[in-house]
Formats: C-alpha cells, sequence, structure tokens
DNA sequence: TGAAATGTTGGGGCG
DNA sequence: ACGCCCCAACATTTC
C-alpha cells in the first residue's frame, strides 16, 4: 500500500481540511506530520505564547487522529529536509498541504514542489485558511486593494465560499508507522518558571474547543456584537482568535456559523471583521515584508524614539494610564487582549511614547496566543499611520476618554489593575486627579503626560509631512 | 475603528 | 420688554 503525506501546519484541524480529505480520497495510507522548524530562512518562528499553544493543540490534534486510528507524527528542524526524508522513508507517492501565505514560507512550499515534482512524488495545495485567494481579489484595473471597504465588497461581490468539508470517519493507516519525536521533547511548555496558569485558566486549545467556542458565541454573544464588541469588560467578541489563528477552525466554519442564523447586521459586523483578517492576508500576500517594513516608505525616515524604560513600563502595564496597564497585564496574564485595548495600547507606543511599532509588533508575536503574522502587521502599522487604510497621523488615543468611553464602570481597569479597585467611577481613568491618588510605590505615575506627548507625535508627524 | 479647537445656536439670567 | 452676555450643547474644522 502507497503513502500519502499530509503535512499540517496553520491548520490543525480535520473538519473541512481539503489536504486531508484529498489524501484520505487517494486511497493510499495516510501520514500526517507536523514539523517544528524554528530554523528555515524567513519563516517567522513561534512566539513563547504559541509555543505554548502549540504544544496542547498538537496534542488535541494527535488524540483525535488517534480516535480514527491514525497519529500525529512529530518531526523536527527544516522542513525542507525533515520531509524529503520522511517520504523517502515511507516511500511516500505522494504530499498534500494547505497554503499558507507569509513570504518564508510560500518560497520554502515552492522549493519543496520543486523538489519533489523531480522525485515523482505528486504535490498539491490547497485553500484551507482564507476565504477568498489573494489571487481572487483585485481592482478593476488588476492592482491589490490598499483600502477595506472596496476590498471587501469585491470580496461579497464574489461567489459565497464553499460549505466547510465533514471531518473524515476514519484514516487508513501505513502498515509501519515512521519514528516521530515525542511531545514533550520539544519543550514547548514554560517550565522555569511556569507563567502559564492564567493561559490554562483561560483556555482551551483545540479542535473541539474551538467548535465550542465558535457555538457558544454564535448561540449566545454574536446577537448583541455590535454593542458589546466595544467593551473589554463584557466577554462581547468572539474570542476565536487563537482558535484562528492556529486552524483549529477555518474561516468557513465561520462563516457558515454566522451565516446559518440568517443574514443580520450582527453577523454582517462580525464577518467584516473576518474580512478584516483577509485583507491582512491580502496585504502580507503582495507585501512579504510587511511585518518589517513601512507600508507607506515615507514612514522610513520617521524618527522613532530608541527604546528605553519607557519601553519596559509599557511592556508590564506600568505606564500610569489605567487602561493602557489594563490591557498590557490581560496580555502578559492570559495571551490576549481586547481588541479596543489592543488599539488604545498600540497608539500610546507608537504615538505617546514614539516608539517603533516594530517593538510592539515583537512584543505582541512573542505574548499573544493569537499571534498572527498578517493580522499583526496590519494592525500595528495601521495604528502607526504607516499601513494601508490607515488611521491618519493626528488620530492619538487619548487613554482616559477611551477608557470612560468603553469602560465606563471600571470594570476591566479594577480587574487587571487591582490596586485602583476602590478608586471612585469618576477618577479610575484619571487616578492622579483622585482626591486621594494612590501613592507611587503602589501605581505608578504617568509616565508622560498625554497632551504634552500628543503634542509632541504630531509635531513628529507634521514634520514627515513636511519633508515628505 | 479620534480628539481638541473653533464655530454656532439658543435659552435664561440680569441690568 | 428688551438687549446683552454667558455658556451649555451641538456642529464643524483642524490637527
Amino acid at each position: 500500500m502507497s503513502v500519502s503525506i499530509v503535512w499540517f501546519r496553520s491548520d490543525l484541524r480535520l473538519s473541512d481540511n481539503p489536504a486531508l480529505i484529498k489524501a484520505l480520497g487517494s486511497g493510499d495510507a495516510v501520514v500526517p506530520v507536523f514539523v517544528l522548524d524554528v530554523e528555515t530562512e524567513g519563516v517567522r518562528a513561534p512566539g513563547a505564547a504559541s509555543r505554548w499553544w502549540l504544544h496542547y493543540s498538537l496534542q488535541s490534534l494527535d488524540a483525535s487522529l488517534r480516535g480514527l486510528g491514525s497519529r500525529l507524527v512529530l518531526r523536527r528542524g527544516p522542513a525542507e529536509k525533515v520531509l524529503a526524508e520522511l517520504a523517502e522513508e515511507c516511500g511516500a507517492k505522494a504530499i498534500f498541504w494547505n497554503r499558507v501565505y507569509d513570504q518564508g514560507s510560500r518560497d520554502r512550499d515552492g522549493r519543496l514542489k520543486k523538489l519533489f515534482s523531480e522525485r515523482g512524488v505528486t504535490v498539491e495545495s490547497f485553500k484551507a485558511n482564507l476565504l477568498f485567494e489573494p489571487w481572487e481579489v483585485s481592482t478593476q484595473s488588476g492592482a491589490p486593494f490598499k483600502v477595506f471597504t472596496p476590498f471587501w465588497r469585491a470580496c461579497r461581490m464574489l461567489p459565497p465560499p464553499a460549505t466547510p468539508l465533514p471531518a473524515p470517519r476514519t484514516l487508513p493507516a501505513p502498515e509501519t508507522w515512521p519514528a516521530g519525536d515525542p511531545l514533550a521533547a520539544w519543550r514547548l511548555l514554560p517550565t522555569s518558571p511556569d507563567w502559564a496558569g492564567g493561559l490554562r485558566a483561560t483556555w482551551t486549545p483545540g479542535e473541539d474547543g474551538a467548535k465550542q467556542r465558535l457555538s457558544h458565541f454564535v448561540d449566545e454573544t454574536l446577537a448583541d456584537y455590535r454593542r458589546a464588541r466595544d467593551l473589554p469588560a463584557v466577554e462581547g467578541t468572539s474570542r476565536l482568535s487563537p482558535h484562528l489563528a492556529f486552524g483549529e477552525i477555518g474561516p468557513r466554519q465561520i462563516w457558515q456559523a454566522a451565516m446559518t442564523r440568517g443574514a443580520s447586521a450582527a453577523s454582517e459586523k462580525f464577518l467584516s471583521e473576518v474580512g478584516w483578517r483577509e485583507f491582512a492576508y491580502n496585504l502580507l500576500f503582495h507585501n512579504g515584508d510587511l511585518a518589517q517594513r513601512n507600508f507607506r516608505p515615507e514612514f522610513d525616515a520617521f524618527p522613532w524614539a530608541d527604546p528605553d524604560d519607557t519601553l519596559d513600563a509599557w511592556q508590564r502595564g506600568r505606564t500610569g494610564y489605567p487602561i493602557v496597564d489594563a490591557g498590557m497585564r490581560e496580555l502578559w496574564t492570559t495571551g490576549w487582549m481586547h481588541n479596543r485595548v489592543r488599539m488604545i495600547v498600540a497608539s500610546f507606543l507608537t504615538k505617546d511614547l514614539l516608539i517603533d511599532w516594530r517593538a510592539g509588533e515583537r512584543w505582541f508575536w512573542n505574548t499573544l496566543v493569537d499571534a498572527d503574522l498578517a493580522n499583526n502587521a496590519t494592525g500595528w502599522q495601521w495604528v502607526a499611520g504607516s499601513g494601508a487604510d490607515a488611521a491618519p497621523y493626528f488620530r492619538v488615543f487619548n487613554p482616559v476618554l477611551q477608557g470612560e468611553k468603553f469602560d465606563p464602570d471600571g470594570d476591566y481597569v479594577r480587574h487587571w489593575v487591582p490596586e485602583l479597585a476602590s478608586l471612585p467611577n469618576a477618577t479610575i481613568h484619571r487616578p492622579w486627579a483622585a482626591p486621594v491618588p494612590p501613592p507611587a510605590n503602589e501605581y505608578p505615575e504617568r509616565i508622560v503626560e498625554h497632551g504634552a506627548a500628543r503634542d509632541r507625535a504630531l509635531a513628529a508627524f507634521r514634520n514627515l509631512k513636511k519633508s515628505a
């Protein structure tokens, strides 16, 4: 019996997995493999929080595969070398995978296609992780979109995404399984210290957890999504982002679940957020260095401040601005931050502190369980003003007003910054104005004064515009 | 998917 | 009764 390899990457699921279904349909024995590759040039290695998630997601995928009479083979090393060896060992006649879109991975996949076809091994890749391929959407003139709204409108004119594929019920196993690493040997989990307690308390990685989260969202949260999505103290968003980042659920499944309830204003709004993800992938596809380089080149001359102890204060949630500190601590504790607060803390870093968005992108990459190159780079460049469809340079979030507007009762701040819990609503977002401000050894003084910081940022951006 | 500055309007206090 | 001023509330412009 011949063998087909299914290479799992950002698609750690059995449902709606076209590469897997293709392998099954080939009639061959199926060898599922995941490769931990931190060596290939141009492919960014997972950050610390992602490594934690990956451990459990792989564990979950392996358990699901075992339920089908199969298993997940784990190999480590440069993917090209590892897969060439594995194919040789198994005598594989085909390898299938679902497409990913970052430049380094695409280059590598291209080299692999060439290598395998030279060896007579069939290679086929599939659309699984996007609703619309980047090359399926373009302007009238054939150029990639640079603005979200027309991009998404054009997507909605296309035929709707296909119905998700069912998970296989069994998978034919090879006569002998190729050797693989034990998962524990990869040391993906933090040990000394074990900082993952908050992650464990918050998340259930794996396909089952993803499906549960999706149906809970559609049943309980979607109806009020438009109102509640901006309130970080409320569980008003789907919280699907880490599951989506690891492909434990695919966008077609999300699309179908939201649409099954009938087209509504709520599902349209939610799907447009999925649309932002599509837009981000589209941008990354057409701009391979999106996470390294300003989308708008005039920003290359921007005089970012040298990262100093203010970067450290931002990272640790000790800026003296309650909504910023709450967000940064939520991130540190749970590996996730509410999107409204992501915008606020990103504006604070790039505009109040004038620190290069790339420092923030790196920090998010390391601490987010949903770290996703396309979304992360697009979001940071959007806030900094250097990106596509970006916030204009003069749009500076006021952390006090944002806090008062989106956390009016201070519940979010009180939860994540408990040393401020006794302040009344009137001053919870501006503790320095309280009749009795908290002592500096309890809660830090502001590291910058927002009014002055705003003026400084406007001057710097104005100057950039002038010299451009 | 802002905020602050500036402009406009209209009600009410008051001489 | 009338006009003036103040200023809140809202709208517009500017950064």
